[in-house]
DNA sequence: GACCAGGTGTCCG
DNA sequence: CGGACACCTGGT
Protein backbone atom coordinates (compact mmCIF):
# COMPACT_ATOMS: atom_id res chain seq x y z
CA UNK A 1 0.00 0.00 0.00
CA UNK A 2 1.11 3.26 -0.66
CA UNK A 3 -0.29 6.47 0.36
CA UNK A 4 -0.30 9.87 -1.66
CA UNK A 5 -0.51 12.66 0.24
CA UNK A 6 -0.80 14.87 -2.76
CA UNK A 7 -3.89 17.41 -2.24
CA UNK A 8 -3.61 17.80 -6.56
CA UNK A 9 -4.56 14.33 -7.10
CA UNK A 10 -8.50 13.39 -7.26
CA UNK A 11 -9.05 10.12 -8.45
CA UNK A 12 -12.66 11.06 -8.93
CA UNK A 13 -12.17 13.70 -11.09
CA UNK A 14 -9.71 12.37 -12.88
CA UNK A 15 -12.55 9.06 -13.76
CA UNK A 16 -15.26 11.73 -14.45
CA UNK A 17 -12.58 13.69 -16.46
CA UNK A 18 -13.48 11.16 -20.21
CA UNK A 19 -9.78 10.91 -20.73
CA UNK A 20 -9.27 7.33 -19.61
CA UNK A 21 -12.12 4.79 -20.05
CA UNK A 22 -10.76 1.59 -17.80
CA UNK A 23 -10.72 3.83 -14.76
CA UNK A 24 -14.21 2.63 -13.01
CA UNK A 25 -15.61 3.30 -9.35
CA UNK A 26 -16.38 0.15 -7.83
CA UNK A 27 -17.40 1.43 -3.89
CA UNK A 28 -18.00 4.82 -2.49
CA UNK A 29 -14.58 5.92 -2.45
CA UNK A 30 -12.89 3.15 -4.51
CA UNK A 31 -12.00 2.98 -8.02
CA UNK A 32 -10.36 0.51 -10.33
CA UNK A 33 -8.09 0.99 -12.92
CA UNK A 34 -6.49 -1.80 -15.50
CA UNK A 35 -2.70 0.10 -17.03
CA UNK A 36 0.19 -0.99 -17.40
CA UNK A 37 -0.36 -4.57 -17.29
CA UNK A 38 -1.69 -4.29 -14.16
CA UNK A 39 -4.60 -3.67 -12.19
CA UNK A 40 -4.70 -1.01 -9.24
CA UNK A 41 -7.31 -0.40 -6.69
CA UNK A 42 -7.46 3.35 -5.92
CA UNK A 43 -9.29 4.66 -2.52
CA UNK A 44 -10.11 8.71 -2.12
CA UNK A 45 -9.43 9.20 1.65
CA UNK A 46 -11.25 12.22 3.80
CA UNK A 47 -8.17 13.75 4.24
CA UNK A 48 -7.66 14.33 0.82
CA UNK A 49 -5.13 11.69 0.18
CA UNK A 50 -5.18 8.65 -2.05
CA UNK A 51 -4.20 4.97 -1.42
CA UNK A 52 -3.30 2.80 -4.12
CA UNK A 53 -2.71 -1.10 -3.31
CA UNK A 54 0.61 -1.22 -4.78
CA UNK A 55 4.43 -1.39 -3.13
CA UNK A 56 6.26 2.29 -2.93
CA UNK A 57 8.77 0.31 -5.72
CA UNK A 58 5.47 -0.24 -8.21
CA UNK A 59 4.63 3.39 -7.59
CA UNK A 60 7.69 5.01 -8.02
CA UNK A 61 8.79 2.50 -10.98
CA UNK A 62 5.09 2.71 -12.60
CA UNK A 63 2.36 4.51 -11.38
CA UNK A 64 4.02 7.84 -10.25
CA UNK A 65 4.47 8.72 -13.62
CA UNK A 66 1.71 7.09 -14.93
CA UNK A 67 -0.46 9.55 -12.82
CA UNK A 68 2.04 12.35 -14.56
CA UNK A 69 2.79 13.43 -10.58
CA UNK A 70 5.81 15.11 -11.62
CA UNK A 71 3.87 17.78 -13.73
CA UNK A 72 2.61 21.08 -11.00
CA UNK A 73 -0.59 21.75 -11.73
CA UNK A 74 -1.25 24.63 -8.90
CA UNK A 75 1.18 26.08 -11.02
CA UNK A 76 -0.41 25.98 -14.15
CA UNK A 77 -4.04 27.01 -12.15
CA UNK A 78 -1.91 29.72 -10.49
CA UNK A 79 -1.59 30.99 -13.86
CA UNK A 80 -5.10 31.66 -14.77
CA UNK A 81 -5.77 35.02 -15.43
CA UNK A 82 -7.38 36.46 -12.40
CA UNK A 83 -9.82 38.45 -14.65
CA UNK A 84 -11.02 35.21 -16.44
CA UNK A 85 -14.22 34.63 -14.14
CA UNK A 86 -14.74 31.05 -15.99
CA UNK A 87 -11.44 29.37 -15.94
CA UNK A 88 -10.97 30.83 -12.93
CA UNK A 89 -13.99 29.26 -11.68
CA UNK A 90 -13.23 25.85 -14.07
CA UNK A 91 -9.57 25.87 -12.74
CA UNK A 92 -10.89 25.85 -9.11
CA UNK A 93 -13.80 23.39 -9.52
CA UNK A 94 -11.48 20.86 -11.55
CA UNK A 95 -8.33 21.32 -9.24
CA UNK A 96 -6.85 17.32 -8.63
CA UNK A 97 -7.55 16.30 -12.74
CA UNK A 98 -4.34 15.48 -13.73
CA UNK A 99 -3.97 14.06 -17.79
CA UNK A 100 -2.62 10.57 -17.06
CA UNK A 101 0.41 9.10 -19.38
CA UNK A 102 -1.65 6.41 -21.35
CA UNK A 103 -0.64 3.87 -24.01
CA UNK A 104 -0.51 5.24 -27.29
CA UNK A 105 -2.12 2.42 -29.09
CA UNK A 106 -5.21 1.89 -26.27
CA UNK A 107 -5.73 5.61 -26.21
CA UNK A 108 -5.86 5.83 -30.39
CA UNK A 109 -8.15 3.04 -30.07
CA UNK A 110 -10.63 4.27 -27.61
CA UNK A 111 -10.43 7.80 -29.25
CA UNK A 112 -11.39 6.31 -32.84
CA UNK A 113 -14.25 4.54 -31.11
CA UNK A 114 -15.24 7.56 -29.45
CA UNK A 115 -16.76 9.04 -32.17
CA UNK A 116 -20.61 9.76 -32.03
CA UNK A 117 -20.43 7.68 -28.51
CA UNK A 118 -20.81 8.74 -24.94
CA UNK A 119 -19.00 7.76 -22.31
CA UNK A 120 -20.99 4.37 -21.11
CA UNK A 121 -21.14 3.34 -24.57
CA UNK A 122 -16.89 3.63 -24.98
CA UNK A 123 -16.06 2.01 -21.74
CA UNK A 124 -18.53 -1.28 -23.27
CA UNK A 125 -16.58 -0.94 -26.48
CA UNK A 126 -12.99 -1.58 -24.96
CA UNK A 127 -14.33 -3.66 -22.27
CA UNK A 128 -15.75 -5.91 -25.37
CA UNK A 129 -12.47 -5.55 -27.14
CA UNK A 130 -10.43 -6.45 -24.01
CA UNK A 131 -12.62 -9.40 -22.81
CA UNK A 132 -12.34 -11.21 -26.55
CA UNK A 133 -8.80 -10.06 -27.45
CA UNK A 134 -6.88 -9.13 -24.52
CA UNK A 135 -4.69 -11.01 -22.72
CA UNK A 136 -5.36 -11.80 -18.87
CA UNK A 137 -3.01 -9.93 -16.17
CA UNK A 138 -0.36 -11.68 -14.67
CA UNK A 139 -1.55 -10.33 -10.90
CA UNK A 140 -5.16 -10.53 -11.58
CA UNK A 141 -6.07 -13.57 -14.04
CA UNK A 142 -10.22 -12.54 -14.46
CA UNK A 143 -8.97 -9.08 -15.91
CA UNK A 144 -7.73 -8.28 -19.33
CA UNK A 145 -5.78 -5.97 -20.51
CA UNK A 146 -6.10 -4.28 -24.12
CA UNK A 147 -5.01 -5.85 -26.68
CA UNK A 148 -1.66 -5.54 -28.40
CA UNK A 149 -1.87 -4.21 -31.79
CA UNK A 150 -0.37 -7.45 -33.47
CA UNK A 151 -3.59 -9.32 -31.73
CA UNK A 152 -6.16 -7.03 -33.08
CA UNK A 153 -4.21 -7.22 -36.63
CA UNK A 154 -5.68 -10.40 -36.64
CA UNK A 155 -8.99 -10.25 -36.17
CA UNK A 156 -11.67 -9.42 -39.03
CA UNK A 157 -14.12 -6.43 -39.76
CA UNK A 158 -16.97 -8.97 -39.22
CA UNK A 159 -16.08 -9.68 -35.76
CA UNK A 160 -15.46 -6.04 -34.83
CA UNK A 161 -19.09 -5.67 -35.94
CA UNK A 162 -19.93 -8.17 -33.43
CA UNK A 163 -18.59 -6.07 -31.30
CA UNK A 164 -20.92 -3.54 -31.72
CA UNK A 165 -18.21 -1.20 -32.91
CA UNK A 166 -20.61 -0.46 -35.85
CA UNK A 167 -18.84 1.77 -38.48
CA UNK A 168 -15.54 2.24 -36.65
CA UNK A 169 -15.11 -1.43 -36.70
CA UNK A 170 -12.95 -0.68 -40.12
CA UNK A 171 -10.87 2.16 -38.58
CA UNK A 172 -9.95 -0.58 -35.62
CA UNK A 173 -9.27 -2.95 -38.10
CA UNK A 174 -7.00 -0.81 -40.84
CA UNK A 175 -4.95 1.30 -37.91
CA UNK A 176 -4.32 -2.28 -36.14
CA UNK A 177 -3.15 -3.17 -39.57
CA UNK A 178 -1.00 0.12 -39.84
CA UNK A 179 0.52 -0.15 -36.43
CA UNK A 180 1.39 -3.73 -36.95
CA UNK A 181 2.78 -3.79 -40.15
CA UNK A 182 5.25 -0.57 -38.82
CA UNK A 183 3.51 1.32 -41.30
CA UNK A 184 2.42 3.51 -38.30
CA UNK A 185 5.24 3.23 -35.79
CA UNK A 186 4.00 4.85 -32.63
CA UNK A 187 7.68 4.34 -30.27
CA UNK A 188 8.77 6.46 -33.23
CA UNK A 189 6.03 8.78 -33.45
CA UNK A 190 6.35 9.46 -29.55
CA UNK A 191 9.63 11.18 -30.42
CA UNK A 192 8.16 13.52 -33.34
CA UNK A 193 7.66 17.48 -32.84
CA UNK A 194 4.03 18.13 -32.84
CA UNK A 195 3.40 19.14 -36.42
CA UNK A 196 4.62 15.06 -38.09
CA UNK A 197 2.79 13.85 -35.42
CA UNK A 198 -0.37 14.57 -36.02
CA UNK A 199 0.00 14.55 -39.89
CA UNK A 200 0.92 10.55 -39.26
CA UNK A 201 -2.21 10.40 -36.60
CA UNK A 202 -4.08 12.08 -39.55
CA UNK A 203 -3.36 9.40 -41.57
CA UNK A 204 -5.14 6.76 -39.98
CA UNK A 205 -8.85 6.56 -41.69
CA UNK A 206 -11.39 7.49 -38.77
CA UNK A 207 -9.35 9.90 -37.42
CA UNK A 208 -9.71 13.77 -38.13
CA UNK A 209 -8.25 16.50 -35.59
CA UNK A 210 -10.32 16.10 -32.02
CA UNK A 211 -9.27 12.46 -32.31
CA UNK A 212 -5.65 13.18 -33.13
CA UNK A 213 -5.60 15.65 -30.59
CA UNK A 214 -6.87 13.52 -27.68
CA UNK A 215 -4.39 10.73 -28.56
CA UNK A 216 -1.82 13.28 -28.42
CA UNK A 217 -2.64 14.71 -25.57
CA UNK A 218 -3.84 11.91 -23.19
CA UNK A 219 -1.06 8.99 -25.22
CA UNK A 220 1.72 11.11 -26.14
CA UNK A 221 1.48 13.99 -23.10
CA UNK A 222 1.39 16.72 -25.27
CA UNK A 223 -0.22 18.79 -22.88
CA UNK A 224 -0.28 21.96 -25.25
CA UNK A 225 -2.97 19.93 -27.15
CA UNK A 226 -6.45 21.21 -27.00
CA UNK A 227 -9.27 19.35 -28.39
CA UNK A 228 -12.54 20.99 -29.46
CA UNK A 229 -15.47 18.78 -28.83
CA UNK A 230 -19.05 19.89 -29.02
CA UNK A 231 -18.99 20.83 -25.35
CA UNK A 232 -15.46 22.87 -25.57
CA UNK A 233 -17.10 24.33 -29.10
CA UNK A 234 -20.35 25.56 -26.89
CA UNK A 235 -18.05 26.84 -24.26
CA UNK A 236 -15.80 28.88 -26.93
CA UNK A 237 -19.22 30.50 -28.53
CA UNK A 238 -20.35 31.27 -25.09
CA UNK A 239 -17.49 32.53 -23.16
CA UNK A 240 -14.80 33.33 -25.12
CA UNK A 241 -16.80 35.03 -28.35
CA UNK A 242 -13.73 36.80 -29.17
CA UNK A 243 -11.95 34.11 -29.41
CA UNK A 244 -9.95 31.51 -26.43
CA UNK A 245 -6.43 32.81 -25.22
CA UNK A 246 -4.52 29.98 -25.98
CA UNK A 247 -1.43 31.31 -26.58
CA UNK A 248 -1.57 33.13 -23.01
CA UNK A 249 -1.97 29.45 -21.54
CA UNK A 250 1.40 28.14 -24.41
CA UNK A 251 2.35 24.80 -23.01
CA UNK A 252 -0.96 23.73 -20.60
CA UNK A 253 -3.74 24.57 -23.10
CA UNK A 254 -4.52 20.54 -23.09
CA UNK A 255 -4.98 21.18 -19.13
CA UNK A 256 -7.17 23.66 -19.12
CA UNK A 257 -9.27 21.80 -21.77
CA UNK A 258 -9.92 18.93 -19.07
CA UNK A 259 -10.93 21.47 -16.53
CA UNK A 260 -13.55 23.25 -18.55
CA UNK A 261 -14.56 19.72 -19.90
CA UNK A 262 -15.16 18.43 -16.77
CA UNK A 263 -16.28 21.79 -15.10
CA UNK A 264 -19.37 22.17 -18.02
CA UNK A 265 -19.91 18.12 -18.22
CA UNK A 266 -20.29 17.55 -14.28
CA UNK A 267 -22.14 21.17 -14.31
CA UNK A 268 -24.57 19.95 -16.66
CA UNK A 269 -24.93 16.62 -15.28
CA UNK A 270 -26.03 18.11 -12.14
CA UNK A 271 -28.64 20.56 -13.23
CA UNK A 272 -30.02 17.72 -14.91
CA UNK A 273 -30.37 15.43 -11.72
CA UNK A 274 -32.14 17.80 -10.26
CA UNK A 275 -35.61 17.63 -9.35
C1' DG B 1 -40.39 6.16 -33.82
C1' DA B 2 -37.61 10.23 -34.13
C1' DC B 3 -33.70 12.11 -32.42
C1' DC B 4 -29.24 12.51 -30.32
C1' DA B 5 -24.51 11.20 -28.59
C1' DG B 6 -17.23 13.97 -26.64
C1' DG B 7 -16.65 12.89 -35.33
C1' DT B 8 -15.18 11.72 -39.86
C1' DG B 9 -15.29 11.12 -44.83
C1' DT B 10 -17.54 12.47 -48.83
C1' DC B 11 -20.06 15.08 -51.92
C1' DC B 12 -21.70 19.31 -53.63
C1' DG B 13 -22.01 24.40 -54.38
C1' DC C 1 -12.86 25.76 -48.96
C1' DG C 2 -17.60 25.71 -46.11
C1' DG C 3 -21.89 23.29 -45.39
C1' DA C 4 -24.85 19.37 -45.59
C1' DC C 5 -25.43 14.37 -44.85
C1' DA C 6 -24.81 9.48 -43.86
C1' DC C 7 -22.91 6.34 -40.79
C1' DC C 8 -23.58 1.75 -36.50
C1' DT C 9 -25.54 1.29 -32.14
C1' DG C 10 -27.72 2.14 -27.80
C1' DG C 11 -30.36 5.23 -25.03
C1' DT C 12 -34.33 8.66 -24.23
Amino acid sequence: MVVVPDRDFDIAKIAASGQCFRLNQTDENTFRLVAQGNELSIESRPSGSVRLNCSREEWDGVWRSYFDMETDYAAIREAIDPNDAYLSAAGAYGAGIRILRQDPWETLISFILSQRKNIPAIKRCVETLCARFGEPLAGAPDRRAFPSAHRLAEVDVDCYNKCALGYRSGYVHAAAQMVASGELDLSRLAVLPDGALMEALLSVPGVGKKIADCTMLFGFHRLNRFPVDVWIERVLTREYPAGFPLSRYAGSEGVLQQYIFYYERTRQRSKKELP
